[in-house]
DNA sequence: GGAGGTTACATCCAAGTTCT
DNA sequence: AGAACTTGGATGTAACCTCC
């Protein structure tokens, strides 16, 4: 809540009189008319109200806060904050976004250079720096003469910017502690005043409850997410429920939300929403919910097997297996029987490529240390990377050698008797992509050709029972047999 | 009845930008 | 750093309302 200088000089009058003062005092004081200082009480009021105290105007005898001791003791603290306190360039240009990305309206540069007891010239030139970053985002800054400063932009670019500033702030791990810590101390005493603005982006208690909320729900999700996916998601709901309170939209692509409307993370986010909307109140519109599964996608999963494998595009499979053969080859430790290395290659490369896709953008607190400690391999992976998600990829290149591919202990048949033994049920999406390779029909392959040769003489099953070892009443077999007839 | 709060409106000043 | 310029917001006056 933005407070100006002259509601902050009120409040300090107004808390130095318990007993009441007129309007007319408060304005000979302050020097202004009393016309002025009734304008001011309307945005001294929300202020008051926020630490539950009232604001009682009575003729006779003046205007006078009412309430609690203890909440009134606050409301000192933080007006005195508000103008005690002195900052570093960076601190200083934290606030101004914290701010204006607070504020939703204009700011004045006189207000701001108030607040943070510089000159005009000095919030100026820190506009001209903060420029470039919130353009970054998506968004503008907007100054105008007699107007003040303002972000304009997207409510989903404004939400983002503001939980990136929360990340660049905290690291994740005591980000949870630190506001619980802030919720239980309603900052009584004088504490890093950026940090209490930046929990203050978001509402902590309403954070605490998301957080119980998906907490509870954790244990029902078909995955588990990594601590920093895990508080982004949190922190994310907490804007996503103060922008709802306040009325304001969001947009989402509707192409893209029928897109991902079939997978899982969309259940998973529907039922996080449902959860909400009961213990907020509130009713939380489809777009949400999209935003909701985008950070399901792109949370870091630490999963259970059968659902990496049921789930796990065949694609990514395929650029894993390249990616560790590439490293393999560079190195020369041949990687490629280390069956965990692959499988967490994959679990990893999976939202990895999510998020790169969507422009969510990835974090590796460790990753200078990794250039530093392995620097070798590091070059190594980086040109695997390269290699395998160059843009020359192609379905000949993913497909050539298929009989070596049908392998009863290659990357497809291995898994999907792995997964059947385990689960007792066919994993669909791995006897797709192994129809999809019994399809691939190249006279440039050698061993495509001899397959196509195969099938025509001894059918599928006779393919499937020569190469992959794999009995044609098998049920994988049934399948697989099956999902040709999709295609 | 009067002390004090509220509202409408015309005016003027100062804010922010631009240029030097 | 400072002067010129444009424009919109802050201000004060005055009339009105409300409650002790």
């Amino acid at each position: 809540m933005y407070i100006s200088a002259r509601e902050r000089k009120i409040l300090d009058l107004l808390l130095a009189n318990p007993k009441g003062i007129t309007v007319g005092d408060v304005a000979k004081q302050l020097d202004v008319s009393e016309r002025t200082v009734h304008r001011d009480l309307k945005g001294v009021e929300p202020v008051v109200e926020s630490y539950d105290l009232q604001l009682i105007k009575k003729a006779g005898v003046g205007i006078q806060i009412v309430g609690e001791e203890e909440k009134k003791r606050q409301l000192q603290m933080h007006v005195f904050r508000l103008s005690h306190t002195e900052y570093t360039p960076e601190e200083r240009q934290t606030m101004i976004l914290i701010a204006l990305l607070e504020s939703g309206e204009p700011v004045k540069l006189v207000s701001l250079a108030n607040d943070l007891n510089v000159t005009v010239a000095t919030i100026s030139n820190d506009l001209d720096k903060m420029e470039e970053k919130v353009e970054k985002h998506g968004l503008s800054l907007i100054r105008k003469r007699g107007y003040g400063v303002e972000i304009c932009g997207s409510e989903a670019a404004k939400r983002k910017m503001m939980s990136e500033l929360l990340f660049d702030h905290f690291d994740e791990s005591q980000f949870l502690s630190l506001m619980k810590e802030s919720i239980q101390k309603k900052s009584t005493d004088l504490v890093n005043t950026v940090t209490e603005k930046l929990l203050g982006l978001v509402d902590k208690e309403k954070l605490f409850m998301i957080e119980q909320q998906i907490e509870a729900m954790k244990e029902n999700l078909p995955f588990t997410i990594a601590d920093s996916s895990y508080i982004a998601l949190v922190i994310h709901l907490a804007l996503a429920i103060e922008r709802i309170v306040q009325g304001e939209a969001i947009h989402f692509d509707a192409q893209h939300l029928q897109a991902i409307r079939a997978t899982k993370e969309y259940e998973t986010a529907e039922k996080i929403a449902k959860k909400l909307e009961e213990v907020f109140h509130v009713v939380i519109p489809e777009e949400e919910i999209g935003y909701i599964t985008m950070h399901l996608m792109g949370a870091k999963l630490r999963t259970r097997r059968g659902y990496m494998l049921e789930e796990a595009s065949l694609a990514i499979a395929m650029k894993a297996q390249e990616l560790i053969r590439f490293v393999s080859d560079k190195i020369e430790i041949d990687l490629t029987d280390d069956y965990p290395l692959y499988e967490d290659l994959i679990v990893h490369l999976k939202p990895a490529l999510y998020r790169i896709q969507h422009h969510m953008g990835i974090t590796n607190p460790l990753l200078h240390k990794i250039m530093q400690d392995y620097s070798e391999l590091f070059h190594i992976v980086q040109q695997g990377v390269q290699h395998v998600f160059s843009e020359t990829d192609e379905v000949i290149r993913v497909a050539r050698s298929p009989i070596r591919k049908l392998g009863s202990n290659d990357r497809l048949i291995r898994p999907a008797m792995k997964y059947y033994e385990c689960f007792g049920e066919v994993p669909t999406s791995l006897a797709k992509g192994i129809a999809a390779l019994l399809l691939f029909d190249y006279e440039g392959d050698a061993e495509a050709v001899q397959l196509q040769q195969t099938i025509k003489e001894s059918g599928v099953e006779g393919a499937l029972e020569t190469y992959a070892k794999l009995p044609s009443d098998h049920p994988l077999a049934v399948e697989i047999k099956k999902q040709m007839l999709y295609m």
